[in-house]
DNA sequence: GTGAAAGCGCTAACAG
DNA sequence: CTGTTAGCGCTTTCAC
């Protein structure tokens, strides 16, 4: 049998609360009773069971992290990333995380169980995540929350977001810094807070650069997000014939676009025109000539989401507000 | 406060212990004695709690799924599918997933907290894992174990294995069954098994259609299986000036290094040359042609390691041997 | 400061 | 087939 509470008392010549109280550092001890403790703990190897735990002190010791399967799923792996950095963070206070994912049509039957069975001391939801889901957590349940990535369309909340806008400033400056004068833009979705948000540092820089902002070299209106939408996008700012020696890309995936755009037209990058793009997904660092970026933290993202997560479970307080994670310009050969 | 077995027990009408033999569907009860505890159950809302369980059954309710952080994070989503089928399947049998990433390089330090804590009653261990944490495993813990896409290089195991040999089988019989006879292999990374079952599934298929290998058509020396070899591999294909009409690449990267190659070159695929890979990754039905390849379902791969898992958790066995998951052909555009 | 004792909610004997 | 009972390992009053 494994060591329990009682073999390490016995050990350490102490009571067996007194070994309690040091494990959850409560009240103060004299110093040498607690060393006495830790010494028999590990001198046993002894591991508090998380089900006892559990059950004296009414809390789980577990933190769920929810997303939608097509998050998860994605090829870029970015919230792969945000969920290891919570992980690795969650061993440092010694909660294990609940990890599952919903269907982005949300309903009743797909509630996480972990939630139903009352089995968290408090939730992650990283990404889009449907009303539903959220209304069902407000009304039902007191446990804290932070979303990542994610700002809810109403109500309180916290919240751990790229800052986009100082991001796109940064890129622009970077361009600005090269000398670069005429630098379009080029982004789709433009409806999404994320591309609005870059959108509008692509105009603070030039604002602060006494640039005036030029509608012809602003391409916002693809669909997507996507590689295809950045070629089109740049075939169309070809086309006009205006002059511009840089594009400020919305992601990383339209920039590879442009750059493939301007491949077949012979133009070269970053001799004739310098491109930036947003996210440093992996491919960045692969492709010809390799793409200048901003790139995020992700696992600093879930490591910041689970030290507020678990501030708020032991001081039973609620954050309200946002964290915006900033941005960081990783220069390549495409600029 | 949330119900207890002891509200169930009082709602039913029956005696606690009834409501465990009904939550553990242990021994023949009356079908309505079980309806009424079931109905008390529903009407409660009532939900076990894991951790009184835990404590009182000595078994945590959780399963461990380890892999190492690369695996992870890598862009195709290999083993993040698998892990979402676990977690679905696991749903059914009542577990939580604990999921973990280790590093590449094992130390003693980075042992996944669950074991140490003993909060495990099954370990899933995907894709390759240092010899370190399998010893330590074997040496220190008797709970079942259930490799995925991996098998470990010594002692009894059980694996869950793509079904290599016949998926290459399949590709190479869809090739002749498309009318071709010169049909060239073309791999990397030889000494990985993946790679050495794929390519007896070739030798295989060809014996069977009673067609001689011939060496020639045969690249297998490339160093690794990524989109460039494949590339690289077809150039010294086409250098020998032999004829084929068909490539069965070992990996999609692969084929579609090969496309990228017969492009610049000016050959059409699939009129000139057809074209079929393996894996199915998510590209592989975004690129023009649309890539013919093999489709193994991830999901089913990580259901298949809970359901044993489960099995030999509750029934105290071991398993041990391969499950082979089959593979299956998608036709696409590239054949 | 430290120790004794009472549960947390459940399972698993055991006796009826 | 059902009810009683004794823990599982820990936290948490409450005395000392």
């Amino acid at each position: 049998m494994t060591a329990t509470i009682k073999d390490v008392a016995k050990k350490a010549g102490v009571s067996l609360s007194t070994v309690s109280l040091v494990l959850n550092n409560k009240t103060n001890l004299s110093p040498e009773t607690i060393n006495k403790v830790k010494q028999a703990i590990s001198d046993l190897n002894y591991h508090p069971r998380h089900s006892a735990r559990g059950l004296a002190s009414k809390k789980s010791g577990n933190i769920g992290f929810i997303l939608t399967d097509d998050h998860f799923s994605r090829a870029e792996p970015f919230y792969t990333k945000i969920f290891l950095g919570s992980e690795f963070e969650a061993r440092n206070y010694n909660y294990y995380i609940l990890l599952t994912t919903i269907e982005q049509n949300f309903c009743k039957k797909s509630i996480p169980r972990f939630l139903l069975e009352k089995n968290v001391d408090g939730v992650i939801l990283a990404g889009h995540i449907p009303d539903g889901l959220i209304n069902f957590l407000s009304n039902n349940y007191n446990i804290p929350v932070v979303y990542i990535d994610y700002l809810p369309p109403k109500g309180k909340s916290f919240a751990i977001l790229i800052d986009n806008v100082d991001g796109a400033k940064l890129a622009v400056e970077h361009l600005l810094e090269k000398g670069h004068r005429d630098i379009a833009f080029v982004c789709g979705e433009i409806s999404h807070p994320s591309m609005q948000s870059r959108f509008l540092g692509y105009k603070q820089a030039l604002k602060n650069a006494d640039i005036p902002l030029r509608e012809e070299l602003v391409v916002t209106d693809e669909l997507a997000t996507s590689d295809e939408s950045g070629h089109n996008a740049t075939c169309k700012l070809l086309k006009t014939g205006i002059h511009f020696s840089a594009i400020f890309a919305g992601n990383d995936a339209m920039a590879i676009g442009c750059m493939k755009c301007l491949k077949k037209k012979q133009i070269s990058v970053p001799d004739q025109i310098a491109i930036v793009g947003f996210d440093d997904v992996d491919i960045a660092n692969q492709i010809d000539p390799k793409l200048t970026t901003m790139r995020v933290d992700k696992e600093e993202m879930g490591a910041i989401a689970i030290k507020n997560l678990v501030e708020m479970i032991t001081k039973e307080k609620r954050n309200f507000g946002k964290v915006l994670v900033p941005v960081e310009l990783v220069t390549r050969n495409s600029t």
